[in-house]
DNA sequence: AACGCCTACAACCGCGGGACT
DNA sequence: AAGTCCCGCGGTTGTAGGCGT
């Protein structure tokens, strides 16, 4: 019965990787790409979890991802998609293809939380706004508080993008078609630039056979998306789905949509499913700052096509 | 210059869902 | 059908580097 047993746990490394490791790993994964973690320790000799091998990639050595500091619109995008969803942090990674779920949620909790419970006791003085204070409130309160997130978030991230608008775009698409080194910063860890080196031959080769190579390079990038059901902000952007798909308007999920703004746990009001297109259809169509149709309007509407 | 505190981020841990046998 | 395991996710921790005193 059942498979057999992962990695065993006796000898097993753990801590920081080395520059050593990590060429192992990638020189495994350009060979037979990613995936079949448990595969992994045992054919390259790796001391190390098949857990590991699979976060030391998705979280560092994956190509495409976009390190070093955040821009401003995608702060005010982690803002506001972390108001709509909580903490559900793939789900915010997959309108942010470039960054790793990690390093969102790092960075929530080093940076944008604290910037948030600044900016509440500063503007409202003893009341807290926070997007976690919901708990201590009533339904009715909350979602109005909601209301007022996303209305605000909504104007942050309009203004974002009307600045950085192309930059993202073309950002996004070259990030999607192919890997964007270009973009990567220069504090990018000098062991992983060597890596980074070896991987671009792979990539270059992965896009050029494209699409239709099922378990490699760019449509493997983002499998912790698409393997869940999620597809990849990137897959989006190639290949948008029905809108009745996109917002999962479907019976059921319609169900989960209301349930979610009656209940006590913040979830989303439309599947994680769009990218920034999106959004930006919503801010665009809408008209920030005194568009009276929110998102919990969309969620609790049948009807999605008067959105567009 | 040395020390201690703070910040940022890589990595680990535990859990749940789904796949596999 | 049931047991077992893999994979992915979110929360948390450990540590290195930065900064102030």
């Amino acid at each position: 019965m059942g498979r057999p047993p992962c990695c065993d746990k006796v000898g097993v490394k753990k801590g920081p990787w080395t520059p050593e490791e990590d060429i192992i790993l990638v020189s495994y994964i350009q060979e037979h790409g990613p995936g079949n973690w448990r595969a992994v320790p045992t054919n390259t000799g790796l001391m190390r979890c098949s857990k590991s091998c699979r976060l030391r990639w998705t979280n560092y050595l994956r190509p495409g991802i976009k390190r070093g500091n955040f821009t401003d619109q995608e702060e005010k995008l982690i803002i506001h998609l972390q108001a709509l969803l909580g903490n559900r942090w793939a789900a915010i990674a997959s309108y942010l293809p470039e960054r790793t779920d990690n390093d969102i949620k790092n960075y929530w909790n080093t940076h944008l939380k604290k910037k948030l419970k600044k900016l509440e006791t500063g503007v409202e003085g003893q009341t807290s706004t926070g997007v976690s204070s919901h708990n201590s409130i009533s339904k009715g309160q909350w979602e109005r508080r909601l209301q007022t997130d996303i209305n605000t978030a909504k104007q942050a991230l309009c203004e974002a993008l009307s600045v950085e608008k192309l930059n993202c775009l073309s950002d996004v698409k070259a990030s999607t078609n192919g890997y964007n080194w270009s973009t990567a910063p220069s504090t990018y860890a000098s062991s992983t630039a060597n890596i980074s080196r070896l991987l671009e031959g792979w990539t270059r080769n992965s896009t050029r056979t494209g699409a239709s190579q099922a378990n490699s390079g760019s449509t493997q990038t983002h499998d912790t998306a698409s393997s869940q059901g999620t597809p990849s902000a990137a897959n989006c952007i190639l290949s948008p789905e029905p809108l009745e798909s996109l917002f999962g308007l479907d019976a059921s999920s319609t169900e989960a949509s209301e349930s979610s703004l009656l209940g006590e746990e913040r979830k989303p009001v439309f599947e994680a499913q769009e990218p920034l297109f999106f959004l930006e259809s919503w801010l665009l169509d809408e008209g920030v700052g005194h568009g009276q149709l929110s998102l919990l309007d969309m969620a609790l509407d049948d009807a999605p096509d008067q959105l567009f």
